[in-house]
RNA sequence: GUGGGUGUAGCUCAGUUGGCAGAGCGCCAGGUUGUGGUCCUGGAUGUCGAGGGUUCAAGUCCCUUCACUCACCCCA
């Protein structure tokens, strides 16, 4: 074999193929019914909308873009998240001219540069949702309600929320100050020191166990929230309450892009190796301005859509079972039952009735084979006998049941007996 | 970018101190010339990841390389 899927990419296959399509539906059900509108964007972007909205200081900008000049010389890059692009086009279309907020949803691959791993991959994709013009702590309640009821609607129950404020520009910079002159007294490597200069609230989030041991009394953002800050937090924190939506306070949780404000939250689960994120999200007020757009604030997350199913693999909610993909099966013996069951094959679709046939001119055996997998109730057997005979053998394969339909009436009584 | 593990049939994997390339599942055919699943019999499929080296002889030992995988940094 001398061509395979690109590093750190893979395919879907039937029938699990099948089921990351059910997964995509389940997450994006909760958001169609709570008025959102489908957006797709291009798979690339210019370079700089990510440059500038995901923030230069990150590592998706600094060293996970895959970024390219098209022949034209313009230099493009295959998205690697959904919020920058989605805003790219609200501002383009001034969207945020109508009424308020702008409520969007989406579904679609998203690329990174990196070293796989379990959970992630170079190519992968994200259900999103973005809500944008609107400053009101229920909004992000009810996105993270939704990210809930998602997850829930799968039958998965290892989904924990974690909740955060980060603040907003007139609180963050203070703590930011204070929480550098804090990091800058610890014994860190030099890639670290670094980062305590670009972002220092990323420290926080290091995993590794000297570097947490040394977090422990480390200033929290919690503690440094302005008044309105507070308020909100707390208001998103009553309403979701109210709503008996789990979650727990993290106050060490920080998320990778510059652009949050204020709300953050992820949803974790422990079924996805070394990996915890099934999704994430927060508030970005700040983000359109850095677009050039005019102040929007905003509020979104997006779903990793193979950790989920990954998720759903660590709960044993999938099932390999090969799932009947036709109701109906044709098995033709000779080419002039063969050219009748061509026709008989399409009046059924045509009739409703999902069928298939055995191609390939394989023998009576071969052929019922082929029924058997196909997970069809019914095969349909057709010979010379019975094309002399205007007719065709209806087997019920369940019972091996078998009896005679003029071919005249089969579609009609097939029509009956799948309903 | 860094580190560990693994590469043998379509899939999951055995393969002993270096000595004929294997099993299970799947696939195909036959048993049943017009009947699937269960059963029985038979069959096909290999660049042993690739390249080089040691040796009478390499899947096995050595070197190089590639891929996959897991983990770190980081993230969905």
């Amino acid at each position: 074999m001398s061509f395979q899927a690109p590093k750190g990419t893979f395919d879907w296959l039937p029938p699990r193929s099948e089921r990351i399509l059910a997964v995509r539906e389940a997450l994006t059900a909760p958001l169609r019914a709570a008025g959102y509108g489908y957006i797709e964007t291009p798979v690339f972007e210019d370079t700089q909308l990510f440059a500038r909205g995901v923030g230069e200081s990150t590592d998706i900008v600094s060293k996970e873009m895959y970024t390219f000049p098209d022949k034209a010389g313009r230099s493009l890059t295959l998205r690697p998240e959904g919020t920058a692009p989605v805003v790219r086009a609200v501002l383009q279309h001034n969207l945020h001219n109508g009424q308020l907020p702008v409520k969007l949803w989406y579904s679609g691959s998203q690329f990174r540069y990196e070293r796989s791993q379990k959970g992630r991959y170079r190519h992968f994709w994200q259900v999103g949702v973005e809500a944008l013009g609107s400053e009101d702590p229920a909004l992000d309640a009810e996105i993270i309600m939704l990210g809930v009821r998602g997850f829930a609607s799968l039958g998965l129950k290892g989904v924990r929320l974690l909740l955060n404020s980060l603040g907003d520009k007139t609180c963050r910079p203070a703590y930011r100050a204070a929480l550098q002159e804090f990091l800058r007294g610890l014994d860190l490597d030099e890639d670290t020191r670094a980062r305590i200069e670009i972002n220092p609230l990323r420290v926080l989030d290091d995993k590794r166990p000297e570097v947490q041991a040394q977090l422990t009394g480390a200033p929290l953002v919690v503690d440094h929230l302005c008044a309105s800050c507070k308020a909100y937090h707390e208001e998103v924190r009553g309403l979701l309450a109210a709503a008996g939506i789990a979650f727990e306070d993290d106050p060490r949780l920080v998320r990778g892009l510059d652009y949050y404000t204020r709300t953050t939250f992820e949803f974790v689960h422990d079924g996805l190796g070394s990996q915890s994120a099934v999704g994430g999200g927060g508030r970005y007020d700040g983000l359109s301005e850095m677009l050039d757009g005019p102040p929007l604030p905003g509020v979104g997350w997006a779903l990793g859509v193979d950790r989920t199913f990954l998720a759903m693999e660590a709960e044993g909610l999938v099932d390999d079972t090969a799932e009947s993909r036709v109701q109906v099966y044709g098995v033709p013996l000779g080419d002039d039952a063969r050219r009748r069951m061509f026709l008989l094959v399409s009046e059924l679709r045509e009739a409703g009735v999902s069928a298939d046939m055995a191609f390939g001119g394989k023998g009576l055996k071969g052929a019922m084979k082929g029924a058997d997998r196909s997970g069809a109730r019914f095969a349909l057997i057709l010979g010379e006998r019975d094309l002399a005979a205007e007719a065709v053998q209806v087997k019920d394969l369940t019972t091996a049941e078998q009896t005679e339909v003029p071919l005249a009436q089969v579609v009609d009584v097939l029509k009956g007996k799948v309903q």
